[in-house]
DNA sequence: GGCATACCTTACGGTGGCGTTAAGACTCGT
DNA sequence: ACGAGTCTTAACGCCACCGTAAGGTATGCC
């Protein structure tokens, strides 16, 4: 999923990205309140990761202002203090949960998918069903009628990504932005290439076919014909 | 480890300890205020996890009593309601989290381990298997097809970690974290070095591997191919 | 039908992630 | 203080994956 992470400690932020990248996360960085709130407001993120100390804008202050605008997008808010009053005026913010230093990766990254999770529709932890097509985040893991598929790791985010969006059109500016972190033109066939082996991954072999091209539009992944 | 289960709804809380106990752990329950205060007074537990509405004696009130007698003891509460307000006098009570239903049994046990390893205390020592390899913490005894195996410390380490996450992808930063307690990047590859190691001494010789790289992730340990 | 545009497939070179080996640093116990 | 065993670092080679380009195929419009 789609994260802004909004920390002004260098190498914490670095630390963090790396790890949540590893576990298959898109993420974004700001590196001060000011860049971060204007980050939040322009894209569209799953979920926000803010520092509580931040220079030039309060980690707080930014929640404060994402809700008096009414932003529904679930928060953590990191801080380095694990004191009841801190944690309480997080929440009363508006945050949605929180977590103390030291930070553990995992743990973030298990609250992250609980919060979004608690904030989009249900459904098993990672787990995305299309058909007989099925995804396991945690597990890496994707099997089609029972039978493993290996993917890479670029095929394997684009189904994620399609899989998200089952059912509906997905334009290409949405892929590279929601895939590739681009947000311009690369003006390359990078996707076509790699749908294009995607196809041969999820559908070479079946029956039904679940990934359809949209022309002029883009790609949808479907189980109606 | 060892839980004490406070829910009054009989059927709530026989999910809940259902659930646990498939995960390894040993659940006591308490199905009214008063026995579970007293539970938690007399044996040593290395987790509460109270409701907050509880008959004869509220889960807040538990909470409070417990703090007042300076128990440590990491406590997690339970609530229908995901009020700020709630939430924060769950805090102010002393209690080190909360949940909030729906309960999602995978949620509760990530932050029951959560909760514990902050506390301190490392990890249940029991038996850890995965197909015919079977680790055994008390002995520091690794078998695979009863043959046994020699490991040293890190390796030793290294293996308990993958396979408490079996079956899911563990990343170089979660390892970094979990076995050498490093909390930054160190620009080596010691860990490849020691997976390198591990498979040697686990995997080699053996029909089925077990120890298997996600590239661009990590590695996972599992009985599928 | 012919043309233009959009899309698909294949092939290929570069990059970087990974595995292995070996050598140096460290930590024990004796 | 020495040595055996262990951990870490560094070097090097391999190969999987990624992205680009080029040529081929389908689709829609006139």
């Amino acid at each position: 999923m789609k994260i802004l992470l909004v920390e002004d400690d260098r190498r914490a932020s670095e630390y963090l990205a790396k790890g949540l990248r590893e576990l298959g996360h898109l993420v974004e960085q700001a590196f001060d309140g000011d860049s971060g709130l204007k980050a939040a407001e322009t894209a569209a993120y799953d979920v926000l990761v803010l520092d509580r100390m931040l220079p030039r804008l309060d980690g707080l202050e930014i929640v404060k202002r994402l809700r008096a605008a009414h932003s529904p997008v679930p928060i953590l808010i990191l801080s380095a203090l694990d004191e009841v009053d801190e944690r309480i005026q997080g929440l009363r913010a508006g945050g949605d949960d929180y977590l103390a230093k030291p930070y553990s990766l995992e743990e973030l990254a298990a609250r992250l998918d609980a919060l979004v999770r608690r904030h989009g529709d249900a459904g098993p932890v990672g787990k995305l069903r299309l058909a007989d097509l099925e995804l396991d985040g945690r597990a890496r893991r994707v099997t089609r009628a029972g039978r493993k598929i290996e993917l890479t790791a670029r095929e394997f985010q684009l189904l994620e990504f399609l899989l998200r969006h089952a059912g509906q059109v997905v334009t290409r500016t949405m892929i590279l932005e929601g895939v590739w972190d681009y947000h311009f033109d690369p003006k390359t066939n990078v996707i076509d290439v790699h749908i294009s082996r995607l196809r041969q991954a999820i559908d070479k072999g079946f029956d039904r076919q679940l990934l359809h091209t949209v022309r002029g539009a883009g790609y949808t992944l479907t189980e109606d014909p």
